[in-house]
DNA sequence: TATACTATATCTTATATAAGAATATAAGGT
DNA sequence: ACCTTATATTCTTATATAAGATATAGTATA
């Protein structure tokens, strides 16, 4: 009853290891893994069983493996994850992809409702992101991202403009990686400061997405709030 | 070059006749499967093959499987499945369900458009639902659904109301799985139908969710266009 | 000599099979 | 009513072989 942990098929616990690794930073983003065989010997189990915890990992998006060159961790660089954590499409289905055009940042107490979104890490302190992105001549999203200090110490010293992508800049930045999002969509009517920023009259609809972003161990690195301007764009998301 | 087929590994081609003798009604909603050792014998190949075929299916929901009980077809009809294709949730994150109102189906030609989203099958006619549902005393939600007649042949011949969760129905009388949902999310104003179903004054911001169900083969079984009332409901979603 | 091509060695993950362990259910005995 | 046992099922682990990717060395060619 006590040695649950012990107790777990051996794959799971190889896996968990190697979850922590990463997380830890022990093997940073892109960088290749040890081959199967050498994992197993480091383990004491066979090349299957590691294959098995590598595939988990992979399901869950923290590595990619390729047959013939190895198993890498995940790099949130590329297109794929970009478009997997921005679901704005033309109503056709084709995928939009912003350009910043405005952002401020300070640095701020987080009140008590944000800390408790936040969860358990205290955060009384975090960074605050005004972010206004245009696709084209449209001014298409007004975005507020608070993120803990504890978890991106040195964001007030970046010099000129954060990346258009952030999440790939939270790995490379501060080892963070950005496994899941919790999204609530509503559609509200625009207020003064978002129909400025949006360029709408105030009152039109406009969709309204409210984000907590997890890390490798689910823990909450990021409160984020969106405007996005519903008439020539929707909200594209897969259900299976 | 030409036997791509014949060269595809074992497990997927066992997968996807699995698959196929599914979506072809051999195995039933809920029923049971071979086991393995037998299914490993029917296809001349070995247990783990089967396994490893098995849990593809797992994977996209087609099957479910418990140690020392067996593998059963997935019945869409619990719980769990209602809320996989339906993202209503207060805005704490507490799920919603809401209870059917009113409803109206009728028979009509599909119109150019349709036809297009509704893919290869011709589907000329189709069968239109219209149906408005409540949460406690708040019409919540107004719903219109396009089903085409060959896919749904004897829907206008059922008494009485349908049932709240319809995939769980079209499994039941049609044998067709619904396993994916694209959706589309927009902020509208209420127009004075929607305001009307919606108990909301006409141009209040409401969600409208575009939607395309799709089987096991990748077929659009369904068309559906449904409105939110947005002030005390959000639409919820986990990207990962 | 420089360049392009080709074969090959080697490193990697993927596939297939087999044997034993864990889990759930039903039947039988006390 | 409770415990034990038998039986049927999936799950875990290990091993062997196949297949894909890449770098290197060799060879032919301009």
């Amino acid at each position: 009853m006590s040695d649950r942990l012990e107790a777990a098929p051996l794959y799971r616990q190889v896996g968990d290891l190697l979850a922590t690794r990463i997380d830890e930073g022990f093997w940073q983003a892109g960088e290749m893994l040890p081959n199967e065989f050498e994992l197993a010997d480091q383990f004491n189990v066979s090349q299957g069983t590691v294959r098995k915890a590598l595939g988990t990992l992979e399901t869950r998006g923290i590595v990619e493996r390729r047959q013939g060159r190895g198993t890498f961790v995940t790099t949130n660089t590329d297109e794929r994850s970009f478009y997997h954590f921005f679901r704005l499409a033309h109503p056709g289905g084709e995928r939009v992809k912003p350009e910043p055009f405005s952002e401020k940042i300070r640095r701020r107490k987080a009140n008590k409702r944000e800390r408790e979104q936040l969860g358990t890490a205290q955060a009384t302190e975090v960074f605050e992101i005004i972010r206004v992105r245009k696709v084209g001549d449209q001014h298409a999203t007004r975005e507020t991202m608070l993120i803990p200090c504890d978890i991106a110490p040195t964001l007030s010293e970046i010099k000129g403009n954060l990346p258009n992508s952030l999440y790939p800049f939270y790995q490379q930045q501060f080892g963070t990686m950005v496994l899941r999002a919790e999204e609530y969509i509503a559609a509200v009517a625009a207020s003064e400061v978002v129909a400025q920023a949006l360029q709408v009259t105030a009152g039109t609809p406009v969709l309204e997405v409210t984000r907590t972003a997890h890390d490798i161990k689910d823990r909450v690195v990021e409160l984020r709030v969106s405007q996005f301007r519903s008439d020539t764009f929707n909200y594209n998301v897969t259900l299976r």
